[in-house]
DNA sequence: TTATAAATTTAGTCAAACCTAAAAAATAAA
DNA sequence: TTTATTTTTTAGGTTTGACTAAATTTATAA
């Protein structure tokens, strides 16, 4: 499962274009930010979707899969816990430590990494407040807000669940992930379920229990 | 100037078979080290020797050149660098940190090596107890050794010592400092602790932990 | 001192990740 | 709706650093 340093680099630009939800990137717009040219680009995405890190259709842009979702995230959280550390510790400036940690970001070991977090004392932002993802992959998002907050006809994307294994197996069950686009069809006020409609497809229930541990953003 | 990560390796290994003299070393042994084979070997040499870093003749080993050489314990210096900052920072123990240092003195970075030397004090040895090269790649004395490994009725001046500040203290307490000639009146296998004369008069107790972080020289 | 063995080099392949040029598909414009 | 333009993919090369197999050189032993 450890990607080369070319492909976490693809992987980290393409979620830096997609974000959290499931929107979609062209071949073009990934060698303009990687400084390759198209056909390198085309020749990646194959060898990625192989390892169904993403959703690839020819002539079609790119998605992230939950899986290279969270492969993406795993890296920006090393990228930012070392910018945290070269400032903090190593009294880098804030302008000075982009190209280190594009090099420190790729180090495999996640003991390093879990080590360093503990040594940094757990930051939540990195030196150019951008949210550190944790362990999981999961990243705060402040204007994110609970499901069973949002009023009916409204919209918005999964950002972060609890990590409550037999809630996350029942959500994946369910077809709700990290980037699905909720609608709230309906609210029942009886027992504040709700009904919604996933990624414009699918319609499902959901307690009053599971909305309150789901974190949207609009 | 800047070599690639394979180059770096070479680099180092035939370091470490040559040492600081101008020894050679074969291809095979350069193989078997790297775990790479014979023919792989040559061709690399034929790349270093065109950069000036080796001085090589068909069949016939190798030595490092001064610029090779130099090159050579820069990399060593990034490697012992990182290992102590495992081990004294992150508090791994010394045994789990090669293979992370493997990848970490790779990191191209000039800055980033003379912070994390002065983030960690300047410190002299490795956990291992090697001596980490300075930034101009002076290494101190290797035939320097711990007063640990110093045998029974052995003589010894001390060379170093770590700079732990409350390792410092306690030894100028005892009256131990650069320069005491120390002589081991007896090792205790029990405790692996020493006897020791200082400078033909006091005598005193050392512990195994401290007998392993000052370094003699005969 | 010749025959055998070991070490080293050469020659030819391969995979990864890039490239250019040409073909194919999708999009925009006439 | 055809034509033109842009985007994307395919096809064929290049470089780096590895490989195997065969050839060459050096070292060892009978």
């Amino acid at each position: 499962m450890i990607q080369t340093t070319s492909e976490e680099n693809y992987l980290k630009t393409i979620f830096h274009h997609t974000g959290i939800g499931n929107q979609s990137v062209t071949t073009n717009d990934i060698a303009a930010t990687l400084g390759t040219k198209a056909a390198s680009v085309t020749e990646m995405l194959k060898k990625l979707a192989a390892q169904k890190l993403i959703r690839y259709k020819k002539y079609n842009g790119v998605t992230l899969t939950d899986s290279g979702k969270q492969q993406a995230l795993l890296i920006i959280r090393k990228h930012r816990l070392w910018e945290y550390f070269l400032v903090e510790k190593l009294k880098f400036s804030w302008d000075e430590i982009h190209e280190v940690a594009e090099q420190l970001e790729h180090i495999q070991s996640d003991a390093l990494v879990e080590r360093l977090d503990s040594f940094l004392e757990n930051p939540k932002f990195d030196p150019h407040g951008d949210p550190i993802p944790d362990k999981k992959g999961i990243i705060i998002n402040t204007d994110s807000q609970k499901l069973i907050d949002l009023s009916e006809k409204k919209e918005a994307i999964v950002n972060l669940v609890s990590d409550q294994p037999e809630l996350l197996r029942h959500l994946s069950k369910i077809g709700i992930s990290l980037g699905s686009k909720l609608k709230v069809l309906e609210k029942i006020p009886f027992d504040n379920s709700m009904l919604l409609q996933i990624n414009g497809k699918s319609k499902v229930q959901v307690s009053a229990d599971i909305a309150k541990n789901i974190r949207v953003q609009i």
